[in-house]
Order: structure tokens, then sequence, then C-alpha cells
DNA sequence: TCGTCATCTCGTTGAATGACAATATGACCG
DNA sequence: CGGTCATATTGTCATTCAACGAGATGACGA
């Protein structure tokens, strides 16, 4: 009886209700997420609401399909990505509400510590 | 006629005036700073303009001096935090304008790329 | 000048991360 | 069912990072 580790399912859903003890656990992930380069790079690909499967995010960005794979995990934990499946591609795109969730609690945050 | 290595002084300033092309290099340094969980925790204990010192940050967070010394560095080039010294002992206290500067540019990315 | 105190820098160690090749999973088509 | 295509996972290696102790730097005060 153990999880069989649900690769492509968004995680339980830890909110955003930090803010005067911490930083939300989410808020976190959204941090290290972006504070690599190519993460970076990544999401300047999906622009304008484009949507990418993972085999042109790695041709794109000049990196293997297995790290594409990697890397776009790591964002989807931070929430700054969506993951939809259609038929055996899978499409990321830009999670603007998860983007502006971790924004704020980052403000709220720093609106504290700061 | 080699660069002493300012240690405390703060880096060149690189402002904030990317967004359409990436983040600003502050600005990256800004997450990879507030990603780590002891940085976060030597944060909070800058809240309501708090000034302290090296040895007093240690002390707090449980940390060697060398340690904090080494964090505070980060979140200085960050530009979460500034310095001040005063004689022998250096002060370091939340750098607001820093902080928003790093939000604004992280907002105007945001909103390029999702 | 010497000693002391606070901080910084250096060198090391163990853990985490980034990248890849190789392989496993899963979906579709015949 | 068997093959194939797109992704995901695993194992490995090199790099980076967090933390420490020990020693260097710099600023007083006697």
């Amino acid at each position: 009886m153990d999880e069989p580790t649900p690769s492509q399912v968004t995680p339980p859903a830890t909110a955003t209700p930090a803010g005067l003890s911490g930083l939300a656990p989410d808020t976190q992930e959204f941090l290290k997420a972006l504070g690599s380069p190519t993460r970076q790079r990544i999401m300047m690909l999906f622009a304008q609401g484009a949507e990418l499967s993972v085999g042109h995010v790695a041709e794109r960005v000049g990196i293997s399909q297995a790290t594409a794979s990697q890397q776009l995990t790591l964002l989807r934990r931070g929430r700054i990505v969506t993951s939809r499946r259609d038929g055996k591609t899978v499409y990321y795109r830009a999670d603007r509400d998860g983007a502006q969730a971790a924004l704020a609690d980052l403000q709220s945050y720093l609106k504290t510590c700061c």
C-alpha cells in the first residue's frame, strides 16, 4: 500500500495562508524554481500564453528531454506552470494564478520582515 | 592594481531595468537568497526595522558566526539587507527599497512570461 | 605597540542540484 | 498483442551549497 508517486498530478495544494510566520511552502518552491537561470529561460518560452510540449521545450532551450522533464516538474511544484495531457504528449503552460499567489505571499512576507 | 574584494561594500549596483528580456541579475540573487530556509529565518529577525550584529544573528538562528557572515553576505548581494559598521561591529538591517525593487522586477517578469 | 573583540576569509566535508544516457511507463495504432 | 512515440524515472557524474573550525583582517583601548 504505497503511493505510486503521482508524477504529473499537482501536489496536495498548500495554499498561501502564510505571511506572519514565514513563507508558504509553495512560495519557497516558487523562489527556488525561479532562482535557476535554466528555468528562467524555460519560463520565457511561455510568454503570451504559449503552450509547449516537453520535447519542444528541450529543443528550444538546448537541454536533453530528460532534463527538460525534470525542470518542468520543479516549475510545476512551484506552481508557475500547469500541465495538460493530450494523447501521448504533455503540454505545459504558465500558471498565472499560481504565480500571482506566490507573488502575493512574497509581498506579504516582505511587508512583515522588511 | 587588483581589487581588494570590498567585502561589505555593496556591489556595483545593477539596478532593475530588466523585464522584457529576462530577470535582472540582482533579482536573481534575490530569488536565490530567499529560496533558502535558513536565510528566510534570518530575515524574520529583521522585522520592524530591527538592526542586528552578525554575532547576534548567529546566536538567534543557531548557526556559527562564520556561517551567519556568509549568509548575510548573500542576502546583501540580493539587496534584501544593508550593512552599517559602527566601530568593530557590523549591523545589518532589512533593505526595504532593494526588496521592493526586486519585487517590482519580478512582477514585471511574470507579466511577460505568464 | 599589544592585546582583544567582532567580523571576514579560507579550506574542508557532506548534502543537494543540474545535466546526461539509458531505461521504464503509458498511450495510441496496426 | 506488438511496435512506436512522447514522457517520466533511474543511475551516475560534476558542480554547487550549507555549515563548520581555524586563522586572517581591522578597529579600538591600555
